[in-house]
RNA sequence: GCGGGCGUAGCUUAGCUGGUAGAGCGCCACCUUGCCAAGGUGGAGGUCGUGAGUUCGAAUCUCAUCGCCCGCUCCA
């Protein structure tokens, strides 16, 4: 890891970088950018995916009792009421801006003072048994106290979320008695809300998916139907996720639309088997990071106190990197007891049950469910590897990315540009090379100013083509981090990559 | 959401008290170049985040808005 004795500016450098190189944009910074999205450019695509695919292979392919699952990010709406986030996650907020006093806006009952049709005021005031009475002696207050004669209306208290735009400005904040202190009410429910089909009513709702895993739990019985699996046995997902964060930070870190790779890992109910099974998945997703760059140098593992644990979790263990800005929750895994099958068990009314052939017994199965996020593991990837050296005194900006999530394995450059044989010769062994892996072709400046190119970008080996290899078919092989260079065949350059990068 | 700071070319930035924009690096082309950001010549690229206002005149002053950073708040 890069050292700096300014944790922002390296925060910022890496933010840059990533900028600077096409591997993040904002998204739609050309209409001035929204917060808490991001683009992934043309490195950053394959980084991404580079990810992913080793997360997807590792933890479906190579595993026999793990399948994979692809489910839409629209769900049915009964879906997220089942799973508990329709009603956790509603909590309307109102602030005052001038008290900084702050309220449920679905506590805050307002009325508009009416006399004899026209309106001379409003008035404001905190739920309660009483209010309508309260309310009242409020509206006479502020009739007397405007000197208006006439019939008061009847008031119609209404809480202050269904308050059309043009009354906002007009009630007053309870904490000062004046209008127009206060600001719009807001929802902080975190799922993002959308209409299916025509009509844009209540009965059109839906919800934008704020997690992978209800779409695996709503799937669990297709999947035992049709799998020929049993338990003890993973459903995995990679996917889009979406929650509408107060407090998008720390760049990618915390987004707004961001993307999950998920298990599901259902297994027998019995007390004493969970732990054992939490422990192995723990060490299983730390052995994964360290495959693609993420050792135990970066990583921490932290255990949720009990009384901290949501009342279905058993335990929950995040696995944390050191980030610049602090150490920070890269994968949860949880113990989650069998909370989310019965509770779709009971919503849909569909027995969610396993029918184990050993036992001789139907149960629901508990699970223990990884969750990890792609862009968390991108933003890590990328501050593990920055590193800033010294060559020949120079100072040299490189990531030490692992070969197996590099974004480009290889640079294949001519010795020079103006010498047609180095060229077609340096052509075909791209040509050859980039059937298999993402290389590039660089011709343009010193051979020293393209490795640096590629240093910048994390590309593992350079390799150059020069005279020699018209004679004797020997290229050079420079290596990223030590900036060695060997001669080696061709051959042995094929073999060279594969067994560093892998698959 | 609140408070503070910030926003000039791809990046880093100069531009003091208003007179309609420069530099370095990078990028592109050509030349040169026998292995670690070499050199030469030429070139593209900015309505100074956006929108209003004040002014004869705004990158510079005012306001709003968007975005970024820090702290709080909120929240899995």
């Amino acid at each position: 890891m890069a050292k700096n004795d300014n944790k922002h500016s390296l925060m910022d450098e890496i933010v840059g970088l990533c900028k600077r190189r096409g591997f993040i944009f904002q998204t739609s910074e050309i209409y001035g950018g929204i917060n808490g999205f991001f683009d992934y450019g043309p490195l950053g695509v394959e980084l991404r995916r580079n990810i992913k695919d080793a997360w997807w292979k590792d933890m479906v392919q190579m595993r026999d009792d793990v399948v994979g699952l692809d489910s839409a990010i629209i769900m049915h709406p009964d879906v997220w009421k089942a799973s508990g986030h329709v009603d956790s996650f509603t909590d309307p907020m109102v602030d005052c801006k001038e008290s900084k006093m702050r309220y449920r806006a679905d506590h805050l009952f307002y009325a508009l003072v009416k006399v004899d049709g026209q309106e001379i005021g409003c008035v404001s005031l905190l739920e309660s048994e009483r209010m309508q009475e309260d309310a009242e002696k409020m509206a006479d207050d502020l009739k007397r106290k405007m000197a208006v004669q006439g019939e008061m209306d009847a008031l119609h208290l209404q809480p202050y979320t269904e308050a059309p735009e043009s009354d906002w400005s007009k009630v007053p904040s309870p904490a000062t008695g004046k209008p127009g202190s206060l600001t719009p009410p807001r929802e902080f429910n975190m799922m993002f809300k959308t209409h299916v089909g025509a009509l844009q009513d209540a009965s059109a709702a839906a919800y934008l998916r704020p997690e992978t895993a209800q779409g695996i739990f709503a799937n669990f019985k297709n999947v035992l139907d049709t799998g020929r699996i049993k338990v003890p046995f993973g459903i995995a997902q990679i996917g889009k996720a979406f929650r509408n964060e107060i407090t998008p930070r720390n760049f990618i870190f915390r987004s707004r639309e961001f993307e999950q790779m998920e298990i599901e890992y259902f297994i027998q109910p019995d007390e004493e088997i969970w732990e054992g099974h939490h422990r192995e998945w723990i060490d299983t997703r730390k052995a994964w990071f360290a495959s693609i760059g993420l050792t135990d140098e970066h990583l921490g593992e932290e255990v949720h106190p009990r009384e901290k644990l949501a009342h279905y979790a058993r335990a929950c263990t995040d696995i944390t990197f050191k980030f610049p800005f602090g150490e920070q929750e890269l994968e949860g895994i949880a113990a989650r007891g069998n909370y989310d099958l019965m509770q779709h068990q009971g919503a849909s009314g569909k027995p969610l049950e396993f029918f184990d052939e050993a036992r001789k017994e139907k149960y629901v199965p508990h699970v223990i469910e990884p969750s990890l996020g792609v862009d968390r593991t991108f933003l890590a990837v990328i501050c593990a590897a920055y590193t800033k050296d010294e060559i020949d005194g120079e100072t040299r900006t490189v990531l030490k990315l692992h070969p197996r999530v590099a974004p480009v394995k290889a640079g294949v450059f001519p010795l020079m540009k103006n010498k047609p044989e180095l060229m077609e010769k340096a052509r075909g062994l791209y040509e050859k090379l980039r059937l298999r892996w993402n290389v590039f072709f660089d011709v343009s400046g010193a051979i020293g100013r393209r490795y640096r190119r590629m240093d910048e970008i994390g590309t593992p080996f350079g390799i150059t083509v020069d005279f020699d290899s018209l004679e004797d078919g020997t290229v050079t092989l420079r290596d990223r981090d030590t900036t060695k260079q060997e001669r080696v065949t061709e051959k042995e350059l094929i073999s060279a990559m594969e067994e560093k990068i892998g698959w």
